[in-house]
RNA sequence: GUGGGCGUAGCUCAGUUGGUUAGAGCGCCAGGUUGUGGUCCUGGAGGCCGCGGGUUCGACCCCCGUCGCUCACCCCA
């Protein structure tokens, strides 16, 4: 291959610049004061972490870890990888610094993973999710629960569906999964081509596939859910209830099995009706009272979520959501400059300084150019300041929104401004 | 990893059986308007027709390759 003469942006990932910036923003915005009012701190830990991490973290039989990881060495012959999904890292870091439990925390995070693009699937996607240390109740699983749900529903998603399941303790899990294991042993031959070979790495898989020959071997065989002992039924009856408790509809999915292999007991997932099957997942989680001790520290609980924000956004643009404002950004003043002495310059300072949104033009253009500027930039109000004015102590303040010339503007003292514009704008 | 569709201006797209200076709309810039935007009129800038090779007197057009985008399978957010 050679040298290409232009650069675009790498395999599966994307620039997001304005307008649709604002919304990406707005979602972020919109979660993290949910957070916020959950009791969630705000955590931040690197994009790489030791391979390990995500080796001992999602299991190194996942897909994601065999498959799609970017693996690399680093000039001290060190292995990492960058991070393909949020909940290792901030159970490495919990393990590492050893927080006050219950230690709730909220990221927003790229993930990265090795696949082949399509709609609403990319190589960096983004994530926001929460997480929570030190603590089974089942109190904090409808919790996180409902704080995805508050999430979509703040963002004013409709069609959005809660699928729930119990993976069980790993005790419980392992007999199900001989069980399960023997089962699809004795119905090799009723399985998808795609199974048919690998099923015996992870039968659980299986319960996943959407081929009618593996539906029709697995829904004759042995649920998970039925096998979980007395403990992790509790857990769950007291899951279901709590939810119900708060208004949450759970549906209970038995086959719902997610792809990493940290899960114990609660697994969850959004589902999207407004999108299509292949990506209308829009968030999911459970437990994981076995990570920590995994990932090297003392025997500790955790539950958490994570859900993808190019997905919610797609979700968004499939119901129609009305593109309202999740935050404002529209400016509140474009300052007009003719005097030939670059006076915006003090004047933009000292609006902004003063609290108010603010642009100007540059290039010293003409007037008309830059009222097309003061038009396009959205602004409520513009201000004028020509030569007379300027030498006069005064500038000229004009409503945008109108197109009456004699009742849009009026002259008023540049000391005046920041006042007026005040009024102005609580009118 | 497998398969389908598509690459022409910043964007959305035309481009005749292969024919010489490659077009439109939107956007952008300037003027019409001697300080006044959003409408209108006029003019202008902006293209290695993704890239490489082949066929041909001649290729945006046909063939091969390649890169990229996109959709689907798989898996997931």
């Amino acid at each position: 291959m050679s040298e290409p003469t232009t650069f675009q942006a790498p395999i599966g990932t994307h620039d997001v610049l304005g307008p649709a910036s604002a919304e990406w923003e707005g979602v972020v915005a919109t979660f993290a004061q949910l957070a916020y009012r959950f009791g969630f701190e705000l955590a931040v830990t690197p994009m790489f972490e030791e391979l390990g991490v995500f080796h001992r973290g999602i299991g190194e039989h996942s897909d994601v870890a065999r498959k799609e990881m970017y693996v690399f060495e680093d000039r001290g012959q060190r292995q990492y990888a960058l991070r393909p999904e949020g909940t290792a890292p901030i159970v490495r870091a919990f393990v590492q610094h050893g927080p006050a439990t219950p230690w709730k925390a909220w990221y927003v995070t790229p993930a990265f993973r090795y696949e082949r693009p399509q709609a609403g699937r990319y190589r960096q996607h983004h994530q926001l999710g929460v997480e929570v240390l030190g603590t089974d109740d089942p109190a904090l699983d409808v919790e996180v629960i409902a704080l995805a749900l508050r999430f979509y529903q703040a963002l004013g998603l409709v069609r959005v569906r809660l699928i729930i399941n119990s993976m069980g303790h790993d005790e419980c899990r392992a007999a199900y999964v001989e069980r399960l294991r023997r089962h699809l042993l004795a119905n090799v031959a009723g399985l998808c081509v795609d199974h048919q070979d690998v099923w015996h790495e992870n039968p659980l898989r299986v319960l996943d596939c959407k081929k009618p020959e593996c539906v029709a071997v697995t829904s004759a065989g042995p649920m998970l859910i039925d096998f979980i002992c007395e403990e992790c039924r509790e857990h769950f009856d007291r899951v279901v209830r709590g939810l119900d408790s708060i208004g949450i509809e759970s549906e209970l999915n038995p086959r719902l099995v997610r792809g990493f292999d940290y899960y114990t007991r609660t697994t969850f997932e959004y589902v999207a009706d407004s999108l299509v099957g292949s990506q209308n997942s829009i968030g999911g989680g459970g437990r994981y009272d076995k990570l920590a001790e995994q990932l090297g520290g003392r025997p500790t609980s955790g539950v958490g979520f994570g859900s993808g924000i190019e997905r919610v956004l797609l979700a968004r643009a499939a119901e129609e959501v009305e593109p309202r404002n999740l935050v404002n950004r529209t400016l509140d003043l474009f300052v007009i400059d003719t005097t030939g002495e670059d006076v915006a310059t003090v004047l933009v300072d000292e609006l902004r300084s003063a609290g108010f949104a603010t642009d100007r033009a540059y290039d010293r253009r003409s007037m008309k150019a830059q009222m097309k500027a003061a038009d396009r930039s959205g602004a409520r109000f513009a201000l004028l300041v020509g030569p007379q004015e300027w030498a006069a102590g005064e500038v000229t303040i004009r409503d945008l929104r109108s197109d009456d010339y004699e009742q849009a503007q009026r002259r008023i003292a540049r000391d005046d401004v920041a006042l007026s514009l005040a009024n102005l704008l609580n009118d």
